[in-house]
RNA sequence: GCACCUGUAGUUCAACUGGAUAGAAUACCAGGCUUCGAACCUGGGGGUUGCAGGUUCGAGUCCUGCCGGGUGCGCCA
């Protein structure tokens, strides 16, 4: 529902809702009413393409009768140009059905909105002691769509990959890597080389005081140590950056602001703090108690910045992070695509923060939560081995099943002259999209489960589905020998299906401002899911290649724009389309 | 012990943050290709939204209490 709030993002002109609310908000005042137009998308077919939903709260508060204030709100609203037809349904909804001449002006590139902002984005942040899992998936292709979503609506978009790449594993591993002599063959299986330290580590105190010591000249930054670090993070990160590549993930190096980079950082962090009165020493800790944080018995909980024997912890490097991204950057919102089990870390750390004078009250903290990935035992996705799933195996293997899918199908036969080549290309499109959109159509705040048949199938809410509705869009211009770029921009639809139709499409700048708001991929691809059945409804029944002249010409034209939705939704799910399949 | 999340068709998911008869997909049943891709479309059955109260014109959504599941909670990140 939109519905203009406090919050100042609500501002960015939300068009055909903006519109209609602004109008129907206007012809409340004109009544002496108070309130929101409460506009929403029709619930039903049958009840329009928007529907108000207002006007019985606001007659409740004026002690009125809603359905005479819903005739008299009609009454006094001017939607000529907008709705071509107005009713009141039920104790007093205002259902709209917009008029073909209005939808026709709307165009099918997003435009940018009316507010910009400097939004940071932190996603994916893996871990570069070890090979990139299953568990980094959602913060990876959450984040980088959403990343995508704002970039379109022209804000400022800076990626943040904030990458695990310092503390004590890093003594180890470099350790190890000393002893073995490791060059980056023997660095190949990360996960290896990790396990295989680990082992070390906890067989040898003579390993783990070494190991502990090699901290220490790498935090105080000893020349020769850094050396070989910068030599680990730069073989792990190129692990990171072939899968963000496979993938189709926007990061590269220059959105790398990793755990080391706030170093130097976390004793000025403790510092302000300390000088902001906000430290108070417990069991040789620095700690900050807040009065949010006191249990119901009014024990305080504390939020530790420095431990006793002097080191940091990740508040700190998270609260050095904000003084970079406010401080430095300026950003108006600060996103984090972080699993949920971190909520009481980020309130905590974004209450210190704003206690601290690190944040203000102009910018927008958010931690954006998901879930974890499940498999069909409804029990943390795993091997069968109960192992974590490396990334990578599970892209192959979706590759593996794509390919294996477009066998079955026969879509050698159907396209003759697809040959091997691009039949590879498809599969992994097809596999990896599925990957992706699977995860990017379910709300991200639950958990959810991981089902292969489910996401490699063509019908319902999948990746296949909506790329072979792409693909059909065009195949009518391969068909009909047409080329796309002479067919007019901007068409009045006539029939019904049409109307549906461009309704739909006209509603998409609308859809990406929410998404962009809210942080939720699923309402992109539960828009493309619906705007795909809607074409395939048009496409049934409104014949296009064999009808004639203005028909013809109209019905290619919604194609062609059904076409450029499609792709550009998917393109910022970060799914690739293919032009046949 | 405290806190947060969560419970919706057999299954996997929606429900635009309080709106109309809770929707899709899948599975099942019945129809539809000499006509642009049937990888599709049309229709049917399938629900006490965990349970019980409350708030109000109106509750899957908000409040309270139970029941079940998950996660987090002082020196890991």
């Amino acid at each position: 529902m939109f519905r203009p709030t406090e919050s100042p993002y609500w501002k960015a002109k939300m068009h055909i809702r903006s519109l209609l609310c602004e109008r129907i908000e206007a012809a409340f005042s004109r009544l002496g009413l108070e309130g929101h137009a409460l506009l929403q998308a029709a619930s039903r077919p049958e009840f329009g393409d928007y529907q108000a939903n207002g006007v019985m709260a606001a007659a409740k508060r004026a002690g009125r009768n809603p359905q005479e204030v819903a005739q008299q709100v009609i009454d006094a609203l001017d939607l000529t140009d907008i709705a071509q037809d107005l009713s009141i349904a039920g104790p007093g909804f205002i259902n709209i059905t917009l008029a073909p001449q209005f939808i026709a002006q709307a165009s099918t590139t997003p435009r940018h909105s009316a507010e910009r902002h400097c939004v940071v984005v932190d996603y994916s942040g893996p871990n570069l002691a070890k090979e990139m899992h299953v568990g980094h998936l959602r913060s990876t292709i959450i984040g980088d769509c959403i990343a995508r979503v704002l970039e379109t609506l022209g804000h400022k978009v800076i990626r943040q990959n904030h990458v695990g790449d310092w503390g004590t594993q890093f003594g180890m591993l470099l350790t190890f890597m000393a002893e073995q002599g490791a060059s980056s063959d023997s660095l190949a299986d990360l996960e290896n080389f990790y396990r295989e330290a680990k082992q070390r580590f906890d067989d040898d105190e003579d390993f783990q005081e070494r190991s502990r010591r090699a901290v220490v000249e790498l935090q105080s930054g000893d020349a020769d140590m850094l050396v070989q670090w910068q030599k680990f993070i730069d073989i792990s990160m190129s692990h990171c950056q072939g899968l963000y590549d496979r993938l189709g993930i926007d990061l590269t190096d220059a959105d790398i602001d990793g755990e080391s980079s706030y170093n130097d950082d976390l004793k000025h962090t403790v510092d302000h703090l300390a000088k902001q009165g906000l430290l108070t020493e417990s069991e040789g800790a620095q700690c900050v108690f807040l009065d949010e944080f006191k249990s119901k018995k009014g024990e305080p909980q504390p939020v530790i910045v420095q431990k006793s024997d002097g080191g940091f912890l990740y508040s700190t490097s998270d609260l050095a992070c904000l003084r970079r991204r406010v401080g430095d950057f300026k950003a108006d919102r600060v996103l984090y695509f972080v699993d949920a089990r971190q909520a009481l870390h980020f309130k905590q750390v974004f209450a210190v923060a704003a206690a601290a004078g690190i944040s203000n009250a102009g910018v927008e903290l958010v931690h954006m939560p998901f879930g974890t990935m499940l498999g069909k035992d409804n029990k943390p996705f795993k091997t069968r081995q109960g192992a974590l799933v490396k990334l990578a195996d599970l892209l192959d293997e979706a590759v593996k099943r794509a390919e294996q899918l477009l066998k079955d199908r026969e879509v050698q036969r159907k396209n003759p002259d697809i040959d091997d080549a691009e039949l590879a290309a498809l599969a992994e499109t097809i596999g990896i999209g599925a990957v992706k959109y699977a995860d990017l159509s379910k709300n991200r705040t639950s958990d959810y489960v991981f089902d292969w048949d489910q996401m490699l199938s063509f019908d319902g809410n999948t990746a296949p589905y909506l790329l072979y509705a792409y693909s059909r869009t065009r195949s009518i211009f391969t068909r009909g020998g047409i080329d796309p770029s002479t067919l007019p921009e901007h068409v009045v639809s006539v029939d019904e299906p049409e109307r549906r139709l461009a309704v739909a499409i006209a509603g998409y700048q609308d859809l990406l401002e929410q998404v962009a708001q809210d942080g939720y991929p699923h309402q992109l691809c539960a828009y493309l899911y619906d705007l795909a059945g809607r074409f395939t409804q048009f496409y049934e029944q409104c014949p296009i290649l064999s009808s004639e002249d203005d028909t013809k010409i109209r019905r290619l034209a919604l194609t062609k724009q059904t076409g450029a939705v499609l792709s550009n939704g998917l393109h910022l799910l970060g799914i690739g389309v293919a032009e046949r399949m």
